[in-house]
Formats: structure tokens, C-alpha cells, sequence
DNA sequence: GTAACTGCAAACGCTTTGCACTCCC
DNA sequence: GGGAGTGCAAAGCGTTTGCAGTTAC
């Protein structure tokens, strides 16, 4: 989704198109970790020094109303964004917490039975595998 | 697992055997939703009036510690507690938050498929499957 | 022009911590 | 008897809220 089909949508929803939103989506989506709340804030200060913390929550949870990025709460209180909602396995490193995506044929696969399989609508979901990273054995 | 072999495991890694730490056990294994620690807490002031949250909190990282239930994040901050650390599916209603536990032949057949294509040793999982429960239909 | 948004600061709620008293072993 | 555990209260910390000034449209 390129800036002015992200500007379109918030229109489209009622909602105002300004550059701190704009920039937080972009931060957002250019990294294929999954950034918490404050190293969203802390990234964002480089460009603009006053951006506070509320604006920061405000817009995360309007980006997660429109559906565009998941919200992952882990156990020790963190909160984490994913901009990446369709089915694929959070690989977390239990010792850093470093998370990357995993997909491969047998999710692809295995997600459409259990779709299938469940006789309910489905409207969202987790699936995360802790393990140890390259860097923490 | 009974009372005696839950004593024997605390003692084996240098816990002592209260019975708070014994009712808080058996309050979670009692249920097949997954309670939030208010939710302990106000079951447990029915037979132990003076119990402290603190307690609650710190018999609650205990068994964590001791691999007997896993802890469960989620975004509004909330947290719950699951004793099943077998391969499950959580079922999550997002209207009432109920959850309750899946599993099947297919989703056993894929954990293992998983297991062996990830190269990598794991060490604990959590998948969550959110949809409308009949309740809330 | 005006309604929505930002930034700041105060308030909030859940969790953790510190400490004296108590209980397991 | 001694050290770990409990209960209580205070402190801590991430998140939310309220509001005056600002910006998108």
C-alpha cells in the first residue's frame, strides 16, 4: 500500500491524513522485525523531536481498527506490532525476543484445513514458536 | 498430577509446600477457560480472605518457572493462564473473550510436520484462533 | 471556519517491590 | 531455630485520558 492509497482509507474512515501517521505506518512496514511501542517512539523522535507517546497510541490503535497492522501482547507486559495479517508463524527467540515471520507450503496448507475443519468464521489469529536464535545458542 | 507429586516437585527445586501455592494450583487446573489473575484472586479470597495479590503474582511466576502453566499476553493488557502446554489450539471469542481449548487429529498431524521442517529445537508455542462464539452470534 | 489531531501532563490500573510477621521443614 | 513465604502498603511503569493549542480539509 503506497501513501496515497493509505491516506484514501483514512479519509474513507473518517479520519485525518497527518504526517505523524503517515510516518509511523512507514516505520511500521519498513522493518520485518515486530517493533514495540517504544522503539516506535524512539524512532520517531529522530524526525520529529516532539512527537509524544499519546499520539504514538492514538495512532496504533487506529491502524489496528482499520485492520491493517496486529497488536501481539506477550507475557512480561510488552506489546509488539506486526503489519503482517495473513496466516504465517511468529518464530520468537526465547532468550532475545527477536521475532521473525515464518510461511511455507505446510502452513499455507495445514491453515486451510483447520479453516475448513472448524466450523466457525474465523476473524483473526496468533501462532507463535519460541526457540533459540542463531545469535543466542 | 496430585497433591504429593506437586509437593515433591516444589521441594525438589527448593520451594516450600503452602497452601496457597497448593490452592492456586488446583483453582487453575479446575477450570477449562484460562483465568485471569483477578480472577484467581477473587476465587481465592473465598477461602483465604486475607490473600494478597502479591501472592497471587508470585505463586503465579512460580509455576511458570516450574513449566506448569504458560501465561498468555494479549492486547488490552490483560493476561490468563493455561495449564495445558500440550499442542493446542486456543479458541477466542472476541466479544466475551471466552476461550476454550481445540485439538484434532489435523492439528497434531501438523505440529509434528512443523516440528520437523523447522530446523530448530523448540521450546514452547502459543496459537490463537479468534471467532464469535454461539453466545455472542 | 471548524472539527479532528497533536503534544503535554496528570490520572489510571496492573504488577512489582520492600519489609515485618508468620509458617514450613 | 532459621530461612523462605505471606500479607500489606508503597512504589513503579506502561497506557490512557483531558485539555489547550494547532492543523487538515
Amino acid at each position: 500500500m503506497d501513501d496515497q492509497e493509505l491516506f484514501a482509507l483514512f479519509r474513507k474512515n473518517g479520519y485525518k491524513a497527518t504526517t505523524q501517521r503517515l510516518a509511523i505506518w512507514k516505520y511500521i512496514i519498513s522493518r520485518d522485525d515486530h517493533p514495540s511501542t517504544d522503539q516506535i517512539y524512539q524512532a520517531m523522535k529522530v524526525d520529529y523531536p516532539t512527537i509524544s507517546l499519546g499520539t504514538i497510541y492514538k495512532t496504533l490503535h487506529l491502524l489496528k481498527d482499520l485492520g491493517l497492522i496486529q497488536e501481539l501482547g506477550f507475557n512480561e507486559g510488552s506489546v509488539r506490532y506486526d503489519p503482517n495479517t495473513e496466516f504465517h508463524i511468529n518464530m520468537i527467540c526465547s532468550k532475545c525476543g527477536e521475532i521473525v515471520d515464518y510461511e511455507s507450503e505446510n502452513t499455507k496448507k495445514f491453515w486451510s484445513t483447520i479453516l475448513s475443519e472448524l466450523e466457525v468464521k474465523v476473524n483473526g489469529h496468533r501462532f507463535d514458536v519460541y526457540y533459540e536464535c542463531d545469535d543466542c545458542k
